[in-house]
DNA sequence: CCGCGGGCCTGAGAGC
DNA sequence: TGCTCTCAGGCCCGCG
C-alpha cells in the first residue's frame, strides 16, 4: 500500500494509542511475514512501554523503554487498526477492509489502556523486527536510505548531486530509496507531473556539468514537497488497502492528476493532452506526454 | 559499484 | 457463476 504519506498517516493514528502506553502482550499469529519473526520477538515487546513512535522513510519505529526499537514496514498491503477497549465487545462498529475476514490479522499488540492494535497484511510483504537502539545505525534495512523528502537536508542541490552520475531515468531515480527515501510509484508519477518533467528524462539532467542543480531540480523538489504535504493533509491515498487506523479512508486519490488516469484528459490548465501509461522498470508510469518534457 | 528483472504473496477485476 | 489471466502502493537478491 503505502508510500510516505500513508505511513505518516498511520503513524499519527497509532501515536495516541501507543505513546506512553505499555505493550502488555504482543501476539503473533503466524511464524512469518515477509521474514520469519525473530525467536525473541514477543519476549522483547512484552511489558515494554512505548516511549515514542517515529517514522523513517516508509518505516515506523517504536522506541521502547528497554532501549530496543520496534521496526515496522507495511509492505504493499499492510494496515493497522486501533480497537479501543469499548469497541472490542462490538467489532462491527469499526470499518476495515474485508472487515468480516480476520484471516490476515497477523500481529496484535494488547496495550495497557485496554486497546488492541492489530496489524493486517494479506500479501505479507510487510515485516517487523526488534533491534537495539544503539544498533540502528548498522541496521541493513535502514542503512542505505537517502534523505527524508520533507527533511531539511533534501533540496535541489542534494537531489542534483545524487542524480548527477546516474545512468537511469528520472522515474527510476526517484523510486530509488538511496536517492530520496519514501516516494513510491504514485507520488513519483504525481511529482513529475507537477514539475512538468518527463519520466523518461535522464536523471543526470537535473545537474549541470559542475553538479549544480538545474531549475528542473528545483521544480522537482518543490513538486515533491507539495504533493507529499497535500497527501499527508488528506490522510493519504486509499486505493485498495490503505485506511487510517480508525478505519477511515484517506482521500488524496481524488487529487491524482495522472496516476490511474490512463486515457483521461490532462488536468494541467490549458493542456489538451491525454494521460498515457507505459511500463518503466516493471512498473506502470502515468504521465501527460504533452506537458511533461 | 550500478541497473535491471524476477520473485515474494494474496486479492480484485476484466474477459471469456 | 466460475475459471484464467493480469495487475497492484515495496523491496531484496542475483545476474550481467
Amino acid at each position: 500500500m503505502p508510500e510516505l504519506p500513508e505511513v505518516e498517516t498511520v503513524r499519527r493514528g497509532l501515536q495516541p494509542a501507543m505513546e506512553g502506553a505499555k505493550i502488555v502482550k504482543a501476539e503473533v499469529r503466524r511464524k512469518d511475514l515477509r521474514f520469519p519473526f525473530q525467536k525473541d520477538f514477543t519476549a522483547r515487546l512484552d511489558g515494554q512501554t512505548v516511549i515514542g513512535l517515529g517514522r523513517r522513510a516508509k518505516y515506523l519505529l517504536a522506541d521502547l523503554a528497554s532501549g530496543d526499537v520496534l521496526l515496522m514496514h507495511l509492505g504493499m498491503s499492510g494496515s493497522f487498526r486501533v480497537i479501543e477497549q469499548d469497541d472490542r465487545q462490538a467489532p462491527g462498529r469499526f470499518h476495515h477492509p474485508r472487515s468480516e475476514d480476520r484471516t490476515h490479522d497477523h500481529v496484535v499488540f494488547h496495550m495497557s489502556s485496554g486497546a488492541a492494535i492489530v496489524f493486517n497484511d494479506p500479501r505479507r510483504f510487510g515485516y517487523m523486527k526488534v533491534i537495539a537502539r544503539t544498533a540502528l545505525g548498522d541496521e541493513p534495512l535502514l542503512k542505505g536510505l537517502g534523505p527524508e523528502p520533507l527533511g531539511n537536508e533534501f533540496d535541489a542541490a542534494m537531489l542534483a548531486r545524487a542524480c548527477a552520475n546516474k545512468k537511469t531515468s528520472l522515474k527510476a531515480a526517484l523510486l530509488d530509496q538511496r536517492v530520496v527515501a519514501g516516494l513510491g510509484n504514485i507520488y513519483v508519477c504525481e511529482a513529475l507531473f507537477r514539475a512538468h518533467l518527463s519520466p523518461r528524462r535522464l536523471a543526470a539532467t537535473l545537474a549541470t556539468k559542475k553538479d549544480e542543480p538545474t531549475d528542473h531540480a528545483r521544480w522537482l523538489v518543490a513538486a515533491i514537497h507539495a504533493v507529499l504535504n497535500e497527501a499527508i493533509k488528506a490522510g493519504g491515498s486509499s486505493l485498495r488497502d490503505h485506511r487510517q487506523t480508525s478505519g477511515e479512508l484517506g482521500y488524496f486519490q481524488h487529487s491524482f492528476q495522472v496516476y490511474d488516469r490512463e486515457g483521461e484528459k490532462c488536468r494541467s490548465p490549458g493542456c489538451d493532452g491525454i494521460v498515457r501509461r507505459f511500463t518503466q522498470n516493471g512498473r506502470s508510469t502515468f504521465w501527460c506526454p504533452k506537458c511533461q518534457k
